[in-house]
DNA sequence: ACCTTCCGTGGACGCGATCGACCTCAACCT
DNA sequence: AGGTTGAGGTCGATCGCGTCCACGGAAGGT
């Protein structure tokens, strides 16, 4: 992981569908000298993936509501988080220090269906309790942090 | 926006870096039509861009945190959107319904810095207090949710 | 029936992806 | 010091992909 890893993680980062030789361009090496770090930034873990970034409202996921779930005690985390993980409308999952266990975010269509899922959430085993925030904008979303020093 | 352009949706959601060739093969159209219509998807802004996606730890991000802003009354929330905007740790802003008018997911790297992130966080103007939860670990985030129905 | 528009296909061509051979340098061993 | 080894690079070649263009057929309007 030196500086030209960073670069190459940053690049990627802002636009996932760069072409080798352009990377290369930009870091200053040749292709097949990305190819192989790029590569070896997959296989090692660091890039996980590659991912296009949709307008939820285009697709018809207009309701963004954030979780929070306060666990029954002695409840089982694995077995909830197992069913969270079924519950596809779930984005996201943090789990928490603090009462809430976890964070969830959730995008579904509708407030209907909102309502839907969080009976399905109150139904599920080990789940205590159920405290739903609802976005009415997403300012922005995963913005990617640079996180090699700028070119100066 | 047809059951194809869906199905390119979820491809690209899954692999942002798949050619246009396979996708061609996955959809069941030429490599120029795939072309085509994964352009339009793009200027209609229903494609808003490919990311990479990172895993925090191994760029030096290992603590997550999840903040409630509540605002002054009468405080000019375009401003504490532009601040916000400015700290590059915030990687996403939800503008909320209820006491708390943001809700912000940073990444930083040692508790230190979110120390740090809180205190100028509570004292940019319009912020009138600050509610932070730590996350422990991140059980999956930003999971694709397929869009289009199964091929059956 | 005809025209127009949209959306697709097929062919062509230049560029990119990717493999293999080779080079360079630094670290380490003897 | 000299030799060996391995990591990480470049170069060149080959093959497939991206992308442009001309053409075709179905749907809908007049």
């Amino acid at each position: 992981m030196d500086a030209i890893d960073l670069n190459l993680v940053d690049l990627l980062r802002t636009n996932a569908r760069l072409s080798y030789a352009e990377l290369a361009r930009q870091v200053g090496l040749s292709a097949p000298a990305v190819h192989e770090r790029v590569g070896k930034l997959e296989t090692s873990g660091v890039l996980r993936g590659y991912r296009a970034d949709v307008e939820p409202e285009a697709v018809g996921l207009g309701v963004t509501a954030l979780i929070g779930i306060v666990e029954d005690s002695g409840a089982d985390t694995d077995d909830v988080l197992a069913a969270f993980r079924k519950m596809p409308e779930i984005e996201s999952c943090y789990f928490m220090a603090g009462v809430e266990s976890f964070l969830l975010k959730a995008r579904v269509g509708t407030i209907a269906e909102l309502e839907q899922l969080i009976v399905r959430l109150n139904r599920t085993p080990g789940v205590a309790s159920t405290r739903t925030g609802i976005a009415l904008s997403t300012k922005w979303e995963n913005r990617p942090r640079p996180v090699s020093p700028p070119a100066a």
